[in-house]
DNA sequence: TCACCTGATGTAATCGGTTACATGAAACCG
DNA sequence: CGGTTTCATGTAACCGATTACATCAGGTGA
C-alpha cells in the first residue's frame, strides 16, 4: 500500500502539500492539486484511516452497543433489527461507519466498563445504544462517559447523551381512539413490563383516551406481558375468562398481539368478530398473519435518521446534547379490528 | 487519555516493557508485570487501537458489506437480519469487532471500488459479504481483492474468498420427501428467480427426490417467484387454476409460502386440508401464522459461527482459503402439512 | 527602494503504539 | 575463572498521517 510519502516523492512535492490536497484543497494551487490527484489515482493511493485517527482523534466510526444482556436475547426482536439496519444506512449518508462493538477482551464478562473500554480504545466518534431495556451497568457506564451517545427506544440521558423514542403515549391514545370509534365500550389491554418506560407510556396514553371518552378501565382488564408471544397468549387467556369478556384488546407489542389472537382462536372465537385486537410496533408479521394485524407503527427509518442527526449535532460540538427526539406514531389499519 | 509513555514514566520502565506486558506478558518478569498492570488500572490506561493498527496492520475489525443494492432492499429480509446478528456475536467471541462499511466518500455512487476503498482505508482484517444476490460489481471487486473474504448465502469464490451456504439441495429433498410421506402424489413448487443459485439448488433437490419416488413434476407445476410475499400469492393463484389442482406445494422461501397460504384461503380452500404448504428459511413468521408453517430451517447461528471460523482460518494465514461450508438443513414440522 | 503582506509550499514535531537490536547482569559450565 | 547462555529491559526507528511554524517569491503601497 502506497503511503503519503511515496505519493509526495512521485509528485515532487512535500507530504504536507499532499495532505492539504485531501483535507484543505482550497489552499493548494490548481496545478499542484491536479498533479497530486492524478498521481494518486494512478498509483491507487488511499489515506490510511488509522494514521489519520491517530493524528486527528476522529475515526469517522460510530460505535454500536447492541444486546448487552445475553440472558434476554433482544437481538431476536425484529423491531430492534429493523432499527439497526435503518441506522446503518442513515449513518452511511453522513459518511460514518458503524462499528458493532465486542466487549473489551481485557475486561471480565461482568465488568461494567467492558463496552466503555472498547469505545475508548477504538476512538469512536460517538456511540449508539440499542438494547432491550435491561439496565445493564455496562450501558449506564457509557451514558455517563464523555463520548457523545444516543440511546434508541430507551430513555437515557447524560452529560453527552440523548435519546430517540416513539410517541408512545400518542400511540396508546391512537389505539384507544380507534377502538372506541369502532364502537367498542369494553376494552382491555395487554401491557409490557411495569418498569418498562415505553410500555408505561403506551398504557398512560391509552388510559387517557379512554377516560376522555368516559369509558372505564377495570384493573382486571389490564394484564402485563413481557413483549414476547407466549406472554400475550397467557394474558389473553386470562382476559377471556372475564365476565363479561372485553370486546377489544390493545396489546402493547405486536408479538403479544399475535399471541393474543392465537388464544382467541383457540377459544373458538373470531377476530375481529368476537374480539378485536390492535398491536404496537408494526413488525413484519403484522402484515402477514391473517386477518392482518391493525397496529400502531413506529417509524424505524426515523429512528435511524434521527439518531444520525443527533449524533452529527453532538460531533459538531454543541455545549449540551440535543433534545430527545420523539417520533410520531401512526395507525395502520388491517383486518383485526 | 493516558499514553503508553505516561504509563512507562510512572512505572519507571521503558515503553517497550509496557508494550510487552500487554502483548507478550511471558517475557516480562512477574514483578514488573504486576507493577505495570497495577498502575495501568490505576490511571485507566488503555492501548490505542489506531496506533496499534498503524504499527501492526491488524485492526481486529472485520468489515461487513451489506445491502449494496439500494433498488433491492435486502435489508428488509428477516433471514439476512438474523444472519447479521448471529455473525456479530460469533465474531465477538473471537474478539473481533464488526465494521459495517459505508461506501468510500471519495468514490462515486457507481464506482465499483467504493467498498474496496473503504476496506483498504480502514485496514480491516477481513470482509464478510451479506447481500441479496445482486451481482454488484462493487461486491465482485472485493472477492477478487487480496483481503480475506467470506460470502454468506452467496456462491462467491476468489483467491482469498470462500462462502457459506445451506445445503439447499438437501433441503429441497427434505421438503419433497416429507410431502410424499404425507401421501401427496401431485406436488407443485414455487421456486425463486432462475439465476439465483440457492433457489436452483432447492429446486434440483426437490426434483431428484420426486424422481426417485417416481412422481412426475409437470412444467406447469413449477412457478417462479422472487422470494417476496406477493410473488408467492401470484404463483399460488396460478397453481390453483390447474386442473387437477396440486394437493401440496413447496415454496422455496417462507415469505412466498405465506403468500401462497393467503391465496389458498382466498380461494376458499383450507391449509393443509385442501392444499398442504411447506416453506424454506424458518423466519419468525413461520411459527406465528396459523396453522404454523412447516418449513425447512436454515441454521442462522451456524452461518455466523462458520463465517467467523473461516475468517479466523484465513487470518491465521493459510495458503488457500478454506473449503466452502455447507450447513445442514432440517425439517420443522408445524401445522401446514 | 524598502517594509509588508499574501499565497504556495516545505520542515519537522507529533499522535501512540510495536519491535529489531543492543545492553547488562546473573547463571551455567567445563 | 573466562566464556557462553539466558533473561529482563532499554534505545530508537518506524508505521502513515496532520499541522504549527518557517520560508520564500512576487506583488503592493508609500
Amino acid at each position: 500500500m502506497s503511503s503519503i510519502r511515496e505519493l509526495a516523492r512521485r509528485c515532487g512535492v512535500s507530504v504536507a502539500t499532499v495532505s492539504r490536497v485531501f483535507n484543505t484543497p482550497e489552499v493548494v494551487s490548481q496545478q499542484t492539486r491536479q498533479l497530486v490527484l492524478g498521481m494518486a489515482a494512478e498509483i491507487g493511493y488511499l489515506p490510511n484511516e488509522s494514521a489519520r485517527t491517530l493524528a486527528t482523534k476522529k475515526s469517522h466510526m460510530v460505535g454500536l452497543v447492541w444486546d448487552t444482556d445475553h440472558r434476554r436475547p433482544g437481538w431476536r426482536h425484529p423491531f430492534l433489527q429493523d432499527i439497526l439496519v435503518a441506522l446503518k444506512s442513515a449513518l452511511s449518508t453522513h459518511g460514518l461507519h458503524l462499528l458493532m462493538l465486542a466487549p473489551d477482551p481485557g475486561a471480565g464478562p461482568g465488568d461494567p466498563r467492558r463496552f466503555l473500554r472498547a469505545v475508548q480504545r477504538h476512538n469512536v466518534d460517538g456511540v449508539v445504544i440499542i438494547d432491550n431495556g435491561s439496565r445493564d451497568p455496562a450501558v449506564l457506564a457509557l451514558v455517563d462517559a464523555e463520548v457523545p451517545c444516543v440511546a434508541l427506544d430507551l430513555r437515557f440521558t447524560g452529560p453527552n447523551c440523548t435519546y430517540i423514542t416513539s410517541d408512545n403515549a400518542g400511540g396508546g391514545r391512537l389505539a384507544a381512539t380507534h377502538l372506541i370509534e369502532r364502537g367498542h365500550r369494553h376494552i382491555a389491554t395487554i401491557t409490557g413490563p411495569a418498569r418498562n418506560w415505553p410500555a408505561a407510556q403506551r398504557l398512560a396514553g391509552f388510559r387517557e383516551a379512554l377516560a376522555e371518552a368516559g369509558i372505564p378501565l377495570a384493573d382486571d382488564d389490564v394484564v402485563a406481558g413481557d413483549f414476547y408471544l407466549d406472554s400475550g397468549h397467557a394474558a389473553m387467556t386470562k382476559l377471556l375468562a372475564r365476565d363479561p369478556r372485553p370486546t377489544a384488546v390493545f396489546a402493547a407489542g405486536d408479538e403479544m398481539a399475535v399471541g393474543a389472537i392465537k388464544a382467541i382462536r383457540e377459544a373458538g372465537l373470531r377476530v375481529p368478530g368476537d374480539v378485536a385486537v390492535i398491536g404496537f410496533d408494526d413488525i413484519e408479521v403484522a402484515a402477514l398473519i391473517p386477518p392482518g394485524l391493525t397496529t400502531v407503527t413506529q417509524d424505524k427509518t426515523g429512528f435511524g435518521t434521527a439518531a444520525a442527526e443527533s449524533l452529527m449535532a453532538m460531533l459538531a460540538g454543541t455545549a449540551t446534547p440535543p433534545e430527545p427526539t420523539t417520533l410520531p406514531t401512526t395507525l395502520i389499519l388491517r383486518g383485526s379490528t
